[in-house]
RNA sequence: UCCUCGGUAGCUCAAUUGGCAGAGCGGGUGGCUGUUAACCACUAGGUUGGGGGUUCAAGUCCCUCCCGAGGAGCCA
């Protein structure tokens, strides 16, 4: 008999199956016993009466502990009293490894111990879920650009120099050198869409940055388009039809994820174009109305945000922040130069920035200048300056966080369980 | 780095004013032919994060160190 997964039940009703699987819990009344069998894709619940499966069959059912592996074979029948509706007539039960003690017990745990097991933890059902999800919101990502023409191009991960400053750099030994590990794949996606035209990178990045909050990863994924002769605008643009189709296709394809979770749908459904767009100085404006003790020229407070985006039921998209704030790279309005061509995506809900963007500075004077104030070493800078003189071009890009965006779509407050083995300043186990 | 809170059984927590260290879950044993985090009975399980101090007496008060959580700053 050839294995069935369990999310393939349906087609087995009537027939023979054989589920190879762990135990996710179990039951016994006498005679009977009911197992919740998992395979990964599923749960169904297994019925063994002792009168029909075999001695053996039936003393191995009565030392199954949560998580112990087995192969189940029976007959496939529809039940409303099983959850899922299906369950199984266990004719032979066979069992592949024990499980001595699971860490993991069916009622609460608090979250350093859940942690501690996260290898483990990650067979529950919530957790399950989330990850499932952003599998998903990857897909999604990834189909959106392939479907646009982008060329998924990757960034290096060791980096000899900082996009923006060494402090929040992970430093490490390379051949006698210093390198770094990348905090940001943007300034090699630039060189790219002048060889590309559209081209993204996603893969993990790393900040040393001291953080405790439940937004923060020391290890995070980002997705970094970069589009050659796009301006601002279309930069928002590109931004707002992307979180448009990530949300469209959570919704398409995760509703039992979302079901798990109790995520509120509605809050996902209103998600559509057109996103709140405001300027900087009018965020300014609402949070000194507003009496939150902002000082308007600063950056954001995550408190600040959450003022500016309550208003909404989307994503707000902020643009134009005072040049001081911002990155050396972002170009200012021509006749501006103390405001930078650059936006931020608020989730709504709390869950804070997930999108941050800018047009880039395409002029090498101004470009040099800027990495002169900003006291960057020029030599390491060398060849993004190249870019400005072998045919310099306007462009544009963003970075996305996958775990923030995963975590807003699953309606979950931390981001540390949107990845599988997250990363924190005090966590680098398991 | 700073602020706040916390560390008691394998897990989640309780312990009154400083006065016998407890419960639920999980484990073990037994019972039960439709359970839904099953239920019922019995049972084992403790260096109260480490060190020092005050006291007749410390889980509880003081000092110190370690560990964790939430938040700030910074960011996605």
């Amino acid at each position: 008999m050839t294995q069935t997964y369990i999310s393939d039940i349906a087609s087995k009703a009537g027939g023979e199956a054989e589920i190879k699987g762990w135990i996710a819990n179990f039951r016994s009344s006498g005679k009977l016993m009911f197992l919740q069998v998992r395979d990964g894709t599923g749960v169904i619940q297994c019925v063994t009466s002792k009168k029909e499966v075999s001695e053996k069959a039936w003393e191995d059912a009565r030392t199954l502990a949560l998580e112990s592996s087995l192969i189940i074979r029976g007959t496939v029948n529809k039940d409303d009293r099983a959850p899922g509706g299906y369950e199984i007539w266990v004719s032979d039960l066979e069992m592949v490894g024990a499980s001595v003690d699971y860490p993991i017990a069916k009622k609460e745990h608090g979250d350093a111990f859940l942690l501690d097991h996260r290898h483990l933890w990650m067979r529950s059902k919530k957790q399950h879920a989330i990850l499932r999800v952003r599998h998903h919101v990857i897909k999604a990502i990834r189909d959106f650009f392939d479907d646009k023409g982008f060329i998924n191009l990757d960034a290096p991960i060791f980096t000899p120099n900082a996009s923006e400053g060494t402090s929040t750099l992970f430093e490490t030994e390379y051949f006698g050198d210093k390198a770094y590990l990348s905090q940001s794949g943007q300034l090699y996606m630039e060189p790219g869409c002048a060889a590309f035209g559209k081209v993204y990178c996603f893969g993990p990045t790393f900040r040393a940055e001291k953080s405790k909050t439940r937004k923060h990863l020391t290890e995070f994924w980002m997705l970094e388009p970069e589009v050659a002769y796009m301006d601002l605008d279309g930069c928002m643009d590109l931004g707002e039809d992307l979180l448009c189709f990530i949300v469209e296709q959570a919704l398409k394809r995760c509703q039992p994820e979302l079901e798990t979770l109790e995520r509120d749908l509605s809050r996902l459904e209103c998600v559509k174009k057109p996103f709140p767009r405001i300027h900087y100085k009018e965020a300014c404006d609402i949070l000194v109305k507003k009496g939150t003790g902002f000082t308007p020229g600063d950056d954001f407070g995550a408190p600040d945000e959450e003022a500016l985006v309550e208003a909404y039921d989307r994503p707000l998209i902020i643009h134009r922040f005072p040049a001081d704030i911002k990155a050396f790279y972002m170009k200012c309005e021509d006749d501006d130069p103390e405001t930078s061509l650059s936006c931020d995506f608020i989730a709504p809900e709390g869950f804070g920035e997930i999108i941050g963007g800018s047009q880039r500075e395409d002029d090498l004077e101004i470009l040099e200048s800027k990495i002169k104030q900003h006291d960057l070493p020029r030599d390491a800078f060398e060849w993004y300056l190249d870019l400005r003189k072998y045919g310099t071009f306007p462009h544009s890009g963003f970075g996305l966080g996958l775990e923030r965006t995963v975590s807003w779509i699953c309606g979950n407050r931390h981001v540390r369980e949107a990845i599988p083995f997250p990363r924190m300043m005090h966590r680098l186990k398991p």
